[in-house]
DNA sequence: TCAAAAGTGTTCAGCGTACACCCATGT
DNA sequence: ACATGGGTGTACGCTGAACACTTTTGA
């Protein structure tokens, strides 16, 4: 309970989360950005937050913020780094708890459609940002591609059937790096997490496309046995 | 400033910062705790923690802290994780801020001495910890382990003069594993990250072992050229 | 002379990386 | 027929991992 006198009164301070979400389209990595409706910083653009919930925890607060702004629900989030310098925010002094989410750009403009604030940015042209949110979204980016290179984390980003090609665009646009296309294959194969579907996209090639599924038994399989090495 | 009115007094929340501290001694891994001396949970083991100040940031919360119970300065320190469950604490609502520490144990025992409440336990046979505090050192040794693969992580753990074979007790005393010498040298060698001294070390074997230091400025040049691969 | 720790090289397998051409199809 | 994206294999170098013996010296 909050107010119950144990400890100092003289040192409570807001607490925040703020969501670095991540999506993919249009071959580009996306971030969702929200406009201030509200000072300090009206009108400005920033990460979607809000305060913690009395009775709440910061992973539930993140979830619920993440819906009340897109209308989503189980989308992959994950904490990343908190926020405390005492003037980071000239309204007030608050401590963010940064969390970074990827979610289907598909789904949001299916679910969620219009009546929520939020609009998609490619990651390379970002408007400037509100307080700290730069320095978020920098962290959740080096996060985000260094998780990558040992987890095949982009499937929280693609649709359910996805091609490989668009698998490794989504690669490229997260390390804004070209990949060769026979070596990617060979490595995301030998990883063995996705599993081809008898069916084939033709919507960008005439000749058509396999079409892949992340299968998550095998995936959990593979995190498990993580941590080989002999330094 | 607190209490300015454009923020929402009802969820405010005492914020504390928890720091989980290595040493390393007696070629085994240590961790350094304190008896509570106040309720709740007065005269259990636990982390050395406190309240984050009015206007102070998070780092310097940690440094504060640390320094207050050790009288220890220029600590390594790294922020860990964030941990908001609303009943983690039976004392009130908490959220805490866990920091990482890495010291000399040598350090600690001249320059403090005693007078400060903490002590040092073996890594691997702790007493229970008051709240979630096994969760934090949990998070705290595999964050560690995992740093201690790509950065020469442990110099902060060692005295300023060590021999290869006190390294190699150190990285196997993290990763609770049995090194191959040979191959340890080679590759800590090859990182070219310590300097060889002209001084032998005649404690630990009659023929006498190579002293070394860290060289950090080969180690900075190390760490600004990371993140490379393909895919 | 023996015990105890220090120091040293080679071999092999697997993985990352570079690299170029044919295939299927719709227009 | 041709343009477009889909799909495939090989060769090489580096790195991680396994593995055993000699050296020095004090007791």
């Amino acid at each position: 309970m909050i107010g119950d006198g144990k400890y100092p009164e003289s040192c409570r301070f807001n607490v925040a989360v703020d969501c670095i979400v991540f999506g993919f389209d249009d071959d580009r990595l996306k971030l969702l950005l929200v406009k201030r409706m509200f000072e300090p910083c009206m009108n400005f653009w920033s990460l979607m937050g809000g305060f913690v919930g009395s009775d709440e925890n910061l992973d539930d607060a993140a979830a619920r913020i993440l819906n009340r702004l897109t209308g989503l629900d189980d989308v992959y989030l994950e904490q990343l780094y908190t926020y405390g310098e005492p003037d980071r925010d000239p309204g007030g002094r608050v401590i963010s708890v940064a969390y970074y989410a990827l979610i289907r750009t598909e789904k949001l403009d299916e679910e969620s459609g219009d009546g929520y604030p939020a609009r998609w940015f490619s990651f390379d042209s970002l408007p400037e940002l509100v307080f700290d949110h730069s320095d978020m979204v920098d962290k959740a980016i080096r996060r985000l591609r260094r998780k990558s290179l040992i987890q095949p984390v982009g499937f929280e980003l693609l649709p359910e059937k996805f091609t490989l090609t668009q698998l490794q665009k989504l690669y490229e646009a997260i390390h804004q790096r070209q990949l060769d296309k026979r070596n990617f294959r060979k490595r995301i194969l030998s990883m063995e997490v996705i599993t081809r579907l008898d069916e084939k996209d033709r919507v960008s090639s005439k000749r058509g496309a396999w079409l892949y599924r992340f299968d998550r038994e095998k995936y959990d399989r593979l995190i498990g046995g993580g941590d080989h090495f002999e330094m």
